[in-house]
DNA sequence: TTGTACGCGTTATCAT
DNA sequence: ATGATAACGCGTACAA
């Protein structure tokens, strides 16, 4: 291989005006689409092959310091191996491209002290904009997008109503959801259900718990009401724990969780314990994560539409990167999914 | 909510300067952790109040500009909903966070074009690096990287040894990987063997299969081998298709398949077929991805180092940022895993 | 130890 | 329709 180490300097806009015989501003505007038609045909084409023959690309990052745009886009998440994010990142970045903008991806680790540093380090980048997935309690994220005016969209999670400042989101219909399970586990004959919750402090634990009582109420079972715990988590070891302390608390026929994961951490305790699903307990989980129609036994859950979520989530981003308005708060419906971890309560030893 | 629409500018290090009354090069080098012991203790302390004060933060896209470094590293996934991915994907990002680098995400979908597409548009944002996990056949990522100057590192994947240019790498030990899990079957009793690979084209499919082969080999059974299917994606759906075509090819009591999804596929095949795990037939995956011990039969598997994969990638792409020659081709281990998705040959019927 | 001067590559604005 | 000019915010030789 020849000496190519010394890193020939890409061509500039410069260069590439110096091939075509034009200025500069011109080449700018022949190459963008925008204001092309203020360009005539024959220097137009000229430009573009000068650009072509000197395989010049233009740089971001000039053009993001002169425009004050960079056409970035940060994404947050809380913990990407949780199952629910990546088909709604997958569904951002997807539409964000498509619209020519590049995905910031950072993680928190659930970490609010983490979260904040994150958004700082985006806006050192110049992102556009910031969709928050992360739903770390007590965030200061969204205030602190706001100081930096960057446009924020909130994903699977919202802000408690209310709180100043409308933010656009999108969440599945968590109540709504979660009061089906319980529907669902009512009509089956159980009269004590608990609810295994999701961390306090998040927007869907909440919602989801609202959809449990709700559902409870809707049912008439208030008074038999089952143990309610919030795992500390959405992980499947924080559901395990949870599971553990339910069982310890009081009896009941039926857990509807607050998610998949802590469903399948409910597996692991009842294995445990030597009981089954949904022989002595039946179990329903939310979200509808991939595989759980073949986990054992396949799981009974919500499902939501996570690409849908994605997809929404970036068209309100990109509504706001126009320069309109902030938008809605989009709430998708959730479906429930009958498999086979519920069943009607084993009746009583005679 | 008062009139704070009109986006008052955000500090340049030039407000800064003036607060302090010292000159911008000076705040440049206050704050430049390399440089301050440059400067004395009062004027870095004094910058730093004013800093403070004025809510300063440094435009990385400016800094970037000038010093021709972006720290900003893009990774690019085949496809994100792949459970194998995450896990890397997060690791990465940590490595390269704690190291100041911020990631930029891109997805291909497996299509080599949109590949094409987005190596440009990260070396058009200026991305220091590229990390390629994506597998596409064919794939002019690499040269593409190369003539953009950017440094690349693969994960999950390696170029044919004797490839012009070593790019560095990390894998699994794919092929002992496999060699491993026909070891197994073969000990369990297992003569007809079949193999369920991966994409043609992808570095995985030819090492597992070369795995494949060598523990046939080893085991003895050249002569019996079962069949031979590679299917068209990574992914459960395309497992299924090939399993189907599997059990019309040539009989077998048992399967190794090159992923885990492939190896879900295979189940549902089987599931359609009216045969049983591992009764019917003994299946083996590779990855050991998250709820594999949950699905139903709980999958024998090769499980590996995900974290460290991405851990690693992300030090081989530090290295070459830092100046450093490109560095190994690393091979982590792979672990067999049994679970009960093998289990003898069923004897003949008497 | 600190200040001066310049340029990174682009685009917005004004002039022609 | 195109050219000229300035400025975006920062880092870095070089000078003091």
């Amino acid at each position: 291989m020849d000496q190519t180490d010394p890193a020939p300097p890409r061509p500039t806009i410069a260069d590439v005006a110096r091939a075509a015989g034009v200025h500069a501003s011109t080449v700018s505007r022949a190459l963008d689409p925008a204001a092309r038609h203020r360009i005539s045909e024959a220097v137009a084409t000229r430009v573009a092959e000068a650009a072509a023959r000197l395989g010049y690309h233009p740089s971001a990052l000039a053009a993001g310091l002169r425009s004050g745009k960079s056409r970035t886009v940060g994404v947050i998440v809380p913990d990407l191996t949780n199952p629910v994010f990546p088909p709604i990142v997958e569904a951002i970045e997807r539409s964000l491209s498509a619209a020519g903008y590049v995905t910031l991806l950072a993680n928190t680790a659930g970490d609010s002290e983490r979260e904040a540093l994150v958004v700082e380090r985006l806006a050192a980048q110049g992102a556009d904009g910031v969709i928050l997935a992360s739903a770390a309690r007590g965030s200061t994220a969204v205030a602190l997008c706001r100081s930096r005016h960057m446009p924020v969209v909130l994903v699977n999670r919202r802000l408690p109503p209310g709180e100043k400042g409308d933010v656009p989101s999108v969440v599945s219909d968590d109540a709504e959801g979660l009061r089906a399970a319980v529907a669902h586990l009512a009509g089956l004959g159980h009269h004590r259900i608990g609810h295994l919750g999701g961390p306090p402090g998040t927007a869907t634990a909440t919602d989801r718990l609202r959809g449990f009582r709700a559902g409870i109420k809707a049912a008439g079972l208030a008074e038999a009401i089952g143990p309610i715990v919030q795992a500390e988590a959405y992980s499947r070891a924080a559901g395990k724990t949870a599971m553990q302390e339910i069982l310890r608390t009081g009896p009941c026929t039926a857990v509807a969780t607050a998610n998949d994961l802590l469903a399948m951490g409910a597996y692991d305790a009842l294995e445990e314990a030597g009981l089954t699903v949904p022989g002595d307990i039946s179990i329903t989980g939310f979200n509808d994560m991939p595989l759980m129609d073949r986990v054992a036994p396949p799981l009974t859950t919500v499902r939501i539409q996570h690409a849908a979520m994605g997809q929404e989530a970036a068209a309100l981003m990109l509504r706001q990167l126009a320069g309109l308005p902030p938008g809605p708060n989009l709430r998708l419906a959730a479906e429930l999914v009958v498999r086979g971890s519920t069943a009607p309560p084993r009746l009583r030893a005679t």
